[in-house]
DNA sequence: ATACTTGCAAATGATTTGCCAGTGT
DNA sequence: ACACTGGCAAATCATTTGCAAGTAT
């Protein structure tokens, strides 16, 4: 399978697109690939392997979903974020990179277009001299309703 | 152990410093907890468990640096960061709270001075409700150094 | 003497890997 | 047919927990 620049905007309407990529990077479309990628046609927000495993009844297995997960990402169909101590989830890519903002304290992941933070990028890159990318370890803080209820 | 409220100005100078605090709060400054210190106060930058336990000789067991780790963070003494797909990195509480980045290439740990952030936090408030934290999960991305040698 | 701590082994949780049988194309 | 994939068991990595023996105070 061939591999896709990082940040390329690719948009997947629906498992033949999937199926399409999949097939032209040399892979095949599986039972278990199909039921990946329709669980996460299915999810509205990021999940996790473990959220996959258990939306697919437990028929296929966890190393087969995070393989998947790991072709798909390669592919540019799928990205995955880092939510606090838990394990990572995973979303598809629906048109441009997307960055984001999870609460510590509920749990909640938050997508935010990237052009909205171009005043931060600026500010940390001013300050820091870092190039700050919020996609893959997201901010991490307390949402509106959580930073209210007591720190 | 009593329990310190997060945030707290606290600053330690030496392991007397820390003795005092840990027998102040009901617990011993057995070997193995002096040993833990001893190598925090030994390290520039926040350490790995892993790397403590490797500067002690193997001497003192993992789970006795976690647990310690652990107890001297609810004591203020100690603070940890989560640093990308790796082990956390826990180093001395010197004076106010610290923000961090992390350079996803090259595996920097960069303090910075949280007043520093301030317009950053303002900005992230502002554009997505959320209030920011990286003290504990950083701001990731590419260290200046980094952001020059390709993407 | 008391109860806080330690080392060691075993358990967790998330994810990865080896391997061989199964199956898209 | 061919080689990409799947399931399953076992391995890894970071960290936690159970427990009986050890030791600061």
């Amino acid at each position: 399978m061939t591999v896709v620049r990082r940040g390329d905007p690719l948009d997947v309407r629906d498992v033949e697109d999937v199926a399409d990529l999949v097939r032209k990077a040399g892979g095949r479309l599986t039972g278990a690939r199909r039921a990946v990628v329709e669980a996460l046609f299915a999810a509205k927000d990021p999940v996790s392997a473990e959220e996959i495993v258990d939306a697919l009844g437990g028929n296929v297995d966890p190393a087969s979903v995070y393989r998947n997960l790991e072709r798909l990402e390669e592919l540019g169909v799928v990205r995955h974020v880092h939510v606090g101590h838990g394990a990572g989830v995973y979303g598809l890519a629906r048109g441009r990179e997307r960055d984001y903002l999870v609460c510590e304290r509920c749990g909640r992941v938050s997508e935010i277009e990237p052009t909205k933070l171009e005043q931060v990028r600026e500010d940390i890159r001013k300050v820091s001299g870092y190039e700050p990318r919020f996609s893959h370890f997201p901010i991490h803080g307390l949402c509106r309703r959580c930073a209210r209820g007591g720190t």
